[in-house]
DNA sequence: CACCCGTGGTA
DNA sequence: TTACCAAGGGT
């Protein structure tokens, strides 16, 4: 009954990025993939529900021991359930993330007691069990049972932001949302196990983080990130939270055209550096610390221009009082590490870049 | 949404 | 040395 439409004139928006994905996924899987894996050699829920557990958030490598001994405690779902917690942490211990051992043991007596034993038959009822949440819980269903259901975890995250040059950070709900639907529409009518066995095999041994090996890849000719020189750029890195604040007031001695500096301890910041001396955060009279500190007798007191210093780990923001003081005055030197620096005389000398821009602004232009 | 959980590897 | 991250989920 529809009359024939005209041919919509654009093809709809097709996302930028690889065509026909999962079958050239699959292709790779076949050749390049990982297959010896311990856990791939059985179709047992348990057996996979378990690998999976282990695997969160942590590496092949680091697992393979644990899984074994594990499952040779605990053969079987009925074995781990009936097991007291304290002998499932022992086999946990080194593994951390505790939770998932707690919680791992807490659905083994769920399954038990309530499903008759019989492990959940659907990723939805996975997902009810503690411990397992959507991506988890599709893995295990897809593995077992070859349900079409979508995984997304840190693998996948990484391939698809850089496949499809995915922008802004995946732990953001907005983005995280985008990757799932993404997930969901590639993933294939067929053999989805070995799917997004390849997805994480494609994720660990290829599209890595630190150092991807993009000429074994796949989709190297059109990975959006590859052909736009992105790669090192995606997936975008969680946001930095906000460096500390600190907050220093720095004294100017001044004694006509000579500055005192201080040079700075061998560690730390600024380490072996000549700075300006820092003025006590509680000192409540600075002409009484200037006496008190360095034997010197202020006269007047001016406050300089204050400014920002950025660290790598934390801003820095100076105060600059300028101090005059009287010539002639003894001061006693602790250790040598003070000494009076002629403005005219700052180029050759060790100094942090503040300092200096404290020292410039001082010159006196006439 | 922010934060926590643990250990091992990497730049 | 430090920050960041790895087959995430719970609170």
């Amino acid at each position: 009954m529809t009359p024939p439409r005209p041919a919509p004139s654009a093809p709809p928006p097709a996302a930028a990025g690889p065509r026909d994905f999962a079958a050239r996924l699959l292709d790779w899987q076949r050749t390049d993939g990982r297959h010896d894996l311990p856990w791939q050699r059985s179709a047992d829920p348990y057996r996979i529900w378990l690998s999976e557990i282990m695997l969160q958030q942590t590496q092949v490598e680091t697992v393979i021991p644990y899984y074994a001994r594990f499952l040779d405690r605990f053969p079987t779902l009925a074995d781990l359930a009936a097991a007291p917690v304290e002998d499932v942490m022992a086999l946990w211990s080194g593994l951390g993330y505790y939770a998932r051992a707690r919680n791992l043991h807490r659905a083994a007596v769920a399954v038990a007691t309530q499903h008759g034993g019989r492990f959940p038959p659907s990723a939805a009822a996975i997902a009810e069990l503690p411990g397992i949440g959507r991506s988890t819980a599709a893995a295990i269903a897809a593995f077992a049972y070859g349900e079409r259901a979508a995984i997304l975890d840190g693998n996948v995250k990484r391939v698809l932001c850089r496949a499809f040059g995915i922008d802004g950070f995946p732990g953001e709900k907005a983005v995280e949302n985008r990757l799932w639907a993404l997930a969901d529409a590639l993933l294939p009518q067929a053999e989805v196990g070995r799917y997004i066995q390849a997805q994480m095999d494609l994720g660990a041994t290829v599209c890595t983080r630190g150092k991807p090996a993009c000429t074994r890849c796949p989709f190297a000719a059109d990975c959006v990130a590859l052909t736009t020189g992105r790669v090192g750029e995606l997936p975008v890195p969680r946001p930095r939270k906000a460096a500390p604040r600190r907050h220093s007031r720095m004294a100017v001695l001044r004694c006509g055209d000579r500055v005192l500096l201080e040079r700075r301890p061998p560690a730390g910041i600024w380490g072996g550096l000549l700075a300006l001396p820092e003025i006590p955060p509680d000192g409540a009279n600075v002409g009484q610390w200037t006496q008190a500190r360095f034997g010197l007798r202020a006269t007047t007191m001016t406050p300089l221009p204050p400014l920002t210093h950025v660290f790598t780990h934390f801003v820095l923001e100076i105060a600059p009082l300028q101090i005059e003081v009287e010539a002639g005055g003894s001061r006693a030197d602790d250790d040598g590490a003070l000494c009076w620096l002629a403005l005219s005389d700052t180029t050759g000398a060790a100094l942090p870049t503040p300092v200096r821009r404290i020292l410039d602004g001082l010159a006196t232009p006439d």
